[in-house]
DNA sequence: AGGCCTCGAGTTCC
DNA sequence: CTCGAGGCCT
């Protein structure tokens, strides 16, 4: 054979072998016995191992998985996966069907395309010109991770489209599973094997997919259905649902026969009940149906709210149940002093996986419930993931019967009294840090991954180190020894009369209190935003962190502004402000952020206050966000047009005036009187001019100032954090939330209700590359 | 005052 | 993931 003949034969291998692939594994209709299969595979194979150079890259010998990876790389959805929201009674079924009508504007029966819900992972896979050249799990929604070498050792996923003109981009969204007898095959297999067995087939599944040595993955058999599309360029996109999975038909991709297309509420209901009688059957386990208004047009007409696209619904079947019986009631000690009562069950199998605790809440939730040891108890899985006691089975109550709950009215773990607020439904452990399970809390809270990101600082090791006096406070574990370490691991060892490692394998432990000391010095210098949330502030978390970041710049800033000033920021509020000053003044705070500084944790990228603080503080602003009651901004204005700044105002002695209302000036006066508020005020207004003198001066006057942008959905190649900094670069400002005064909404891909309603307000509507244009424009 | 939306907090299992 | 609370707009 010449070289044209091996290129020859070898391409023609792979397309039947391709076809048959195909036939058996999508249309379950087998063209040729397995071992001719086999034989042709085996010849390609070595013909490809001799002519390298005329492999096809859709070869089917590409399945067979390759040496392992280090890691998986992460990926970018360039359109994100979102989720969909869940129903569970008629009644939400009636309720989805009539917001589809009322934002259709239907007066007939609406048309939905409805399909099962596979209990699998969800899967982005990329088509280059035909290629299949990346695939993706689903992540957050935005990122994922690169499943690309196990995704392609599945048969029944095309390596090449069914097409002679693809397009250039297609993102095929569809879920990754295992069918019930596969799943019982390899259980069988792990069992012979001496393997753990998986619990689900969901699970199995993951587990297949997230090997690194993809030929582990090779050798379990997953499964493929598509049913979604994120991106596509280079093809008109279907005009229904039904359309695009009848073009995936073509392509070769698989998709599941129970797709239908029905009308109405009544035809939901109706395929949800064949569906539901078909389950038990089903080769695979599905968790309900999905329904979708069926029309593209439609889908765009309804748009996204929030994460979850109102043109869709996934009906849920109900959640297993299970008895089980309550072997304890006990309560958690959370971070901010939380105590909730928590019910230890005798382990049993529900919803896939084996529950041996429930959370019962609050007490007000026990006490509804009537919850007590020993009882039988129906429990399920609710949202499919956090076990819930449902209800107490009577009948079955022991007798003598237990007592009703109480919860503790100390703390369980340092005897500080529990309080209650008033209507507030959690009760709390008053011992602050004094209660070493608060103090575990925080620490955990500080080492955080989305914190200080201390790696190997696990719960165990928190546990002891606060145990054996090792730890206090955050900025203890800053000053921590190698010796230290491995004292804590002896004491532990000891007291858990385990084999202590430090004697047996010096090194080992050596080596792991090493790593464990370069993590935390690796901490060290976190950026702002995080030191903030690592802090415990309530409700300080990461976003609000980012805020203050953003805006404020310094620590040593954040830590000295008062309340009002904080009140400006966008999305802080009264509670929020007082929460973080309360926070920095108080003494024990103050110490242990000292101590944490001195230790040599510093924030970086600091930097000035941003020059947007300037509009922000203005004297009728900063006034009204005193929080004195009765004082609106509208006063405030009137009181500065007289000018009434906050130093005068400090220095009032009298209310009565500048044409306020008696009662507003009567509650003024009370506030003034208070002790400390004149001096706040000068101190204030103070921090205003320091703030003042060395904020940079205001943006250059810009093309874009005076205009109001609103971001949302996700735009094709700029973060939402960029595009809003280039859209400040120039002036312009950024708002959270559509109104009147919005200029220009700037929406991407998915966008949601902010969209509909910059339709409604007849808003300018740009994208991307309207907003580059603008900026270049003028730029 | 009411409604919408985002953020924070708490929770479980593998 | 879900709940409740806080913030912001009409």
């Amino acid at each position: 054979m010449t070289e044209v003949d091996f290129q020859a034969r070898i391409a023609a291998l792979s397309a039947e072998l391709n076809r048959h692939l195909h036939a058996y594994h999508v249309e379950d209709a087998p063209t040729i016995p397995d071992a001719e299969y086999d034989r042709l595979f085996a010849e390609l194979q070595q013909l490809e191992a001799a002519h390298p150079q005329w492999a096809l890259p859709d070869s089917p010998t590409q399945r067979v998985g390759a040496a392992p990876l280090p890691q998986f790389d992460q990926v970018t959805h360039s359109v994100p996966m979102l989720s969909l929201n869940n129903g569970f009674s008629d009644e939400d079924i009636e309720n989805f069907d009539r917001r589809v009508r009322e934002g259709l504007d239907a007066a007939a029966a609406v048309e939905y395309a409805a399909e099962v819900k596979y209990d699998g992972l969800a899967i982005n896979l990329r088509y280059e010109h035909g290629l299949l050249v990346q695939a993706a799990t689903r992540g957050d929604g935005y990122t994922g991770e690169d499943v690309t070498t196990n995704i392609r050792t599945i048969r029944s996923i095309p390596l090449r489209l069914n097409t002679d003109t693809p397009p250039a981009v297609l993102d095929v969204r569809g879920e990754v599973l295992m069918f019930k007898a596969d799943f019982e095959a390899l259980n069988a297999r792990q069992r012979d094997a001496g393997q753990k067995e998986f619990v689900n087939p969901r699970n199995a599944a993951a587990g297949s997919l997230r090997q690194l040595d993809s030929r582990i993955t090779a050798q379990r058999k997953l499964s493929f259905f598509a049913y979604g599309v994120g991106a596509l360029e280079g093809a008109p996109m279907p005009v229904s649902h039904a359309a695009l999975l009848d073009w995936y038909r073509m392509l070769g991709l698989p998709v599941a026969k129970e797709a239908a297309v029905v009308r109405g509420y009544e035809g939901l209901m109706a395929y949800y009940a064949r569906i539901g009688a078909a389950r038990p059957t089903m080769p695979y386990e599905i968790d309900g149906v999905v329904y979708k208004a069926n029309l593209l047009q439609d889908q765009r007409m309804l748009g996204f709210v929030s994460r979850a696209p109102r043109f869709a619904l996934a009906h849920k079947f109900p959640a297993e149940e299970a008895l089980t019986t309550v072997l304890a009631i006990e309560v958690q000690v959370g971070r901010t002093g939380a105590i909730t009562p928590v019910a230890r069950l005798a382990s049993v199998f529900v919803g896939g996986v084996n529950v041996t605790n429930a959370t019962l809440h609050n007490e007000d939730e026990v006490r509804r419930k009537d919850v007590r040891v020993g009882d039988t108890v129906i429990v399920r899985r609710a949202g499919d993931v956090i076990p819930e006691v449902l209800a107490v089975v009577l009948e079955r109550r022991p007798q003598p019967e237990a007592a009703m709950y109480v919860l503790p009215r100390v703390c369980p773990v340092c005897g500080s009294h529990v309080v209650r607020e008033e209507g507030e439904a959690i009760a709390r452990c008053s011992g602050g840090l004094f209660c070493s399970a608060q103090r575990k809390e925080a620490i955990r809270h500080f080492a955080g991954r989305r914190m200080m990101d201390i790696e190997g600082l696990g719960d165990r090791y928190i546990d002891n180190l606060v145990e054996h006096g090792k730890v206090q406070r955050v900025a203890d574990l800053y000053a921590l020894t190698l010796d230290d370490l491995l004292e804590m691991k002896r004491l532990a060892d000891e007291r858990d009369g385990t084999t202590p490692e430090t004697v047996v394998q010096g090194k080992v432990a050596t080596k792991w209190a090493e790593n464990l000391l370069e993590a935390i010095a690796a901490s060290r210098n976190p950026p702002l935003e995080r030191l903030l949330f690592a802090l415990g502030i309530r409700h300080v978390g990461e976003s609000t962190g980012k805020t203050l970041a953003e805006w404020l710049g310094r620590f040593e800033l954040i830590r000295r502004v008062p309340s009002a000033l904080l009140r400006v920021l966008p999305d802080i509020g009264g509670v929020v402000a007082d929460s973080i000053a309360e926070f920095f003044a108080e003494p024990k705070n103050q110490q242990a952020i000292d101590a944490l500084l001195a230790a040599g944790v510093a924030p970086q990228g600091e930097h000035a206050p941003s020059a947007k603080l300037r509009e922000k503080l203005d004297p009728v602003k900063l006034m009204a966000a005193l929080g004195i009651p009765k004082l609106t901004e509208a006063r405030c204005k009137q009181l500065v047009e007289q000018d009434v700044t906050l130093q005068v105002l400090a220095h009032l002695p009298v209310f009565n005036v500048f044409g306020l209302p008696a009662g507003v000036a009567e509650s003024l006066e009370n506030w003034m009187r208070e002790e400390g508020h004149r001096e706040q005020l000068i101190a204030l207004d103070h921090l205003r001019n320091d703030l003042l003198a060395q904020l940079p001066e205001a943006v250059a006057a810009g093309p874009l100032t005076g205009k109001t942008f609103v971001l949302t959905g996700t735009l094709p190649s700029l973060s939402r954090d960029q595009a809003g900094a280039m859209i400040e670069a120039q002036g312009g400002k950024v708002s959270g939330s559509v109104s009147k005064k919005t200029h220009y909404l700037v929406a991407g891909a998915d966008a949601g209700s902010k969209l509909t309603k910059a339709q409604d307000l007849e808003v300018t509507i740009i994208d991307e590359a309207g907003l580059l244009a603008l900026l270049s424009a003028q730029g």
